[in-house]
DNA sequence: TTGTAAGCGTTATCAA
DNA sequence: TTGATAACGCTTACAA
């Protein structure tokens, strides 16, 4: 069963291999008898171009390249969701790597997908990476680039993100008007983009309502599982909020666990969330309000640009920077 | 910035491609000081061989294709991440396909990936599928495969599974050890090898403690939100079980939620559940057991069998299946 | 309308 | 110890 080749039909035919591939891409340069024979016999033998040595010789690989920091990870999962949906639907293949936020593992991961003649690069960047050269190389050699979620200032490209902003807004507005006036804020690492844009929606929020911020009820935490509980026990404890609005699944569920187990009074939570999850946060109690990342319509966007960009490569095409609204779940506790 | 070949090197240091190419993977037959030139000019222009070019000439290509029917799933994607891990230290990429549960889909998956010379296939059969003709078709051709989780028994070759029988045993004895005698079973659709394997665990425990089945407790439920509702409400309003055993994490807090809904009191709840949600079980009341599926494992076990295989190419290895534990977590309601 | 030949980057065979 | 050449499968000038 091995596959057969353009030679193969060409010796069976009795033509030449040149004949064979225009016959088979149509050319309008061959005569309508042999065209019909090769097409029938390439259909018939189940022929199949072989596309590594397409790639050789055009030095395209219609493939793609997606680098994320974990996997198994709701939001990541699903951007890879609509990532694939897209490259499915063009043609493409997706080719993933994680970095487990490792920015040494980033950079390897960059290496084996240009050294793979991808035909462009999707990545979400690491929580170590603060250095993005090894982005700037790969545009160097021409190779298309779009950054999603996990973005820098740094480096100049195509990006999607959440509107981080306006989750966060509404979020901490909705807080507001049942009530909550020390609502503390729990987050990611302060360096990160997406950080910032939370903490300045929370911000408007409460400037609108004229409640003073206060950067002590402000917390931001690492990746680490350790990390949290500490952080989330002692803002419990020393700034007795009255409600918390927190950045991830992660964050939102142990400080609920902490909430329970300290017997506190937290009757309002709202959470940055993944997606699976969404199912659970109106069955606890109190429920949780969500704001859903639109993780698959970020994949995707973000799979649109690439390979716009890889088709058209206008080189004229000024970056942009695409903002996805996001969807916020608001819940009220019935006190 | 285009990439650097042999060529060039050869015609920078004035030799031979041959000679290039020997020097580079350190042949004996190379003059020391040559390879040393090589070697150094090499790493100078930071040189990486094309593998494109590779595999054109070897007929591999140092990819494994993965199929899954949803990526945004926490067992697919913890499975994805196992089996990352593996191709990443053995040098391989992996390309991701999904069938989104349509037979169609994954046929279509195989033919891109056996197209794209992938050195092996890695899969978990879609809901749809019930023929597995399109696998025999790529083990025709030479190329090695592994199915998991979603496995069948029409097709002879290598498996990994978690060991369904036990998780299910180890939970419905939990639910009989805290007293109760009438446990629903809301399973998957009933043609799945898995569904047949709990439900056998589930009957073996229901054996050793002397409580005849009653199939009227078990229900089989399709993977579309509607189903599910209706199947639980409708089992719980007829049969008045005393705990409930689900076969997802969906299911289970589907099932969670229509209890609190109807104010039924059903002390105990076991779900079979994905990874993500293992941090939400123990928050719910009443808590719910979890047997968490061991999807890194899984993944990790496939590739490393997948990989074997085509490195080794014994043809008279024999197929195996390979079962790996369930996690159980058991947690009583404090009645 | 069809065929010949070169080339994509690499390695293996054979010759020098 | 090194070099010339063919080959992997395909496309595309250029020739016929």
């Amino acid at each position: 069963m091995e596959a057969i080749t353009i030679k193969d039909i060409a010796k069976a035919l009795n033509l030449s291999t040149s004949t064979v591939s225009r016959a088979l891409r149509g050319s309008y340069e061959i005569n309508n008898e042999t065209k019909k024979l090769v097409l029938e016999y390439a259909e018939k033998m189940n022929y199949h171009p072989n596309p590594i040595a397409l790639s050789l010789k055009e030095n395209r690989s219609k493939a793609i390249g997606v680098i994320v920091p974990e996997i198994a990870n709701n939001f990541f999962s699903q951007a890879i969701n609509g990532i694939e949906a897209v490259a499915y639907d063009r043609g493409y293949h997706v080719v993933i790597f994680q970095s487990h936020e490792s920015y040494e593992r980033e950079r390897s991961n960059i290496q084996h997908l240009v050294g793979r003649k991808v035909d462009g690069v999707l990545i979400s960047l690491s929580g170590q990476t603060t250095t993005v050269e090894h982005l700037q190389e790969i545009q160097k050699r021409g190779v298309p680039l779009v950054v999603f979620d996990r973005i820098s200032n740094d480096i100049i490209s195509n990006k999607v993100i959440a509107d981080n902003f306006q989750g966060a807004y509404e979020a901490t507005e909705h807080l507001i008007l049942s009530g909550r006036k020390r609502i503390a804020h729990i987050t990611s690492p302060s360096l990160l983009y997406t950080t910032n844009e939370r903490l300045e929606g929370y911000k408007a929020a409460l400037a609108k309502y004229n409640i003073p911020f206060d950067e002590n009820l402000v917390r931001y935490c690492g990746f680490e599982p350790e990390d949290a509980k500490q952080v989330i026990f002692e803002v419990l404890e020393t700034q007795k909020p009255d409600a918390i609005f927190t950045a991830s699944d992660r964050l939102a569920l142990d400080s609920f666990a902490a909430v329970k187990a300290k017997g506190i009074q937290i009757p309002e939570q709202v959470a940055f969330i993944g997606f699976t999850n969404l199912g659970v946060a109106h069955l606890l109690d109190p429920p949780l309000s969500t704001i859903v990342q639109p993780a698959f319509a970020i994949g995707k966007t973000a799979a649109e640009m690439l390979l716009d960009t890889i088709e058209n490569k206008q080189s004229n095409a000024a970056v942009k920077t695409i903002k996805i609204p996001t969807e916020v779940n608001l819940r009220t506790s019935s006190e």
